[in-house]
DNA sequence: CGCTTCTTTGACGAGCCTCAAACTGAGTGG
DNA sequence: CCACTCAGTTTGAGGCTCGTCAAAGAAGCG
């Protein structure tokens, strides 16, 4: 009996991002349809490639539908950081057209992506205002998310960021639709996890130990479960899941377009 | 004889935004004049106080005339992380309208800010295509040095942090019109960079003065001296100034309107 | 001149890294 | 079906980096 997580649901792939959406707005059923249109124009990856490259000044707008990646740089001496995971739901060159300087994407998986471009289009034609809303939230939501990590790497012990990363995956996934309150799919190799946390992988694997020892976490065979949710969120100081909606209230009904 | 810098222009309080925004695009009469009105508008802030809260909803736009502040989360057990420090020319509320939660600026000096309400009506009037343009690109250079910050603090050594920490301050400074290839004005207490570095007050001493003893800085009466730039740079693994303009090629003449 | 804030120094210990090597599991090919 | 390989995980030993505690100078300010 394996503990084993659905690898990919290939019936509705564009699904996930649906589902996270939703999480910021009630979308039309014609705006839903429109998400639902990105499995139309699928693009597979394999693990490693580069998604967007550094510096890249207009890269096409696409949501991930399955697999991981992230936004990262290599320093000259081989140092890594990882700034961000990407999952599935999340959108790639939708907030942010161009990529910074030095910061590229690569998969971290094998990988789905959806072409974004309809979508985007609908949502700034004024056609859909609830994806423009949608859309126009996401933003912040990553901005919270960097700045989240910036206090773990700056901040908190190994330990505390260690907790602090896990719930945050947990939180991420439950809204994709992956996971529960507990358990989530942790594709991540230890040598990742430390490039994110600014940990070496040595020290990684101790900490997760710690984890293990105290109760708090199980992980085996790309699933990670934690048990004591509460007691790893005390640890962490994370706060709690922090509803989103921070560009205006969308107004029931008719929701105005996002501000320029 | 004291080495001061000159502490504020008093003749002209909007120079340092018109020749930041300069450094971007080359403004028209008319959009220098709107940038020079800032001036009219002013707002005197203390140490201390705070010019966003956190998770403000919309903030009036402002630009930095003179004076220092942050972006800042305190966790509950008082620990603070310094996101990003915000320097005379520099955009509170521009780039982003809405401050994530949990993130919150605070005056570091004595401070003065402009309105900046007319210029962003302006550029979003489509009346001022160079500022319109200006003020886009301020967003992507933002997010290049918060990105920058996260590799100093999860990749690089406190030695080659600092380093790198003071490289930055000295070519936006520059840019500024504050300082010179080597000097520039730090009215920053070590405590203040520790929270910034992620570092202990203790340690930012001791490698402040590792970097003096091996000849590469100077330090005192809030100012800085880089004595061996390039040394300084290899050290931590400082790109070069990485010039901006990454949103698109501006045209001569008649710029369009950002996208969208 | 006394207060407060900031800087500096020392001593000590914990946290985390490096090096090195053994172990595990999933292929892969003979 | 069994080496063999390779990537990833795990463990140990040792040492550097950095934090904490404590206290003594400076420096600004009323």
């Amino acid at each position: 009996m394996t503990t084993r997580l659905p690898p990919r649901s290939p019936a509705r792939p564009a699904e996930t991002v649906a589902r996270r959406l939703s999480e910021l707005v009630a979308l039309s059923d014609a705006e839903a349809a429109l998400v639902r249109g990105l499995g139309e124009r699928r693009e597979r990856h394999l693990p490693g490639d580069m998604l967007v490259a550094k510096g890249a000044l207009d890269s096409r707008p696409r949501f991930i539908l399955s697999g991981w990646a992230c936004r990262q740089r290599i320093l000259a001496d081989g140092r890594r950081q990882i700034f961000s995971f990407l999952l599935p739901g999340d959108s790639i060159s939708i907030t942010r057209r161009s990529q910074p300087e030095v910061c590229a994407i690569h998969a971290l998986t094998a990988l789905e992506t959806g072409d974004a471009q309809l979508v985007v289009n609908a949502a700034e034609s004024g056609r859909a205002p609830g994806l423009a809303y949608a859309l126009a939230a996401l933003e912040p939501q990553e901005q919270t998310l960097l700045l989240d990590h910036m206090v773990r790497l700056g901040r908190q012990s190994a330990y505390e960021r260690t907790a602090h990363f896990l719930i945050e995956l947990q939180r991420r996934l439950k809204v994709a639709g992956l996971g529960d309150e507990r358990r989530f799919p942790l594709p991540l190799t230890q040598e990742m996890m430390g490039d994110a946390l600014g940990l070496s992988v040595v020290h990684v694997n101790r900490i997760l130990q710690q984890l293990r020892r105290d109760g708090l976490i199980e992980l085996r065979s790309g699933v990670a479960i934690l048990l004591q949710p509460e007691q790893l969120a005390d640890i962490a100081e994370a706060r709690p899941p922090t509803r989103s909606a921070p560009i205006a209230t969308p107004s029931a009904g008719r929701t105005g377009a996002a501000p320029a």
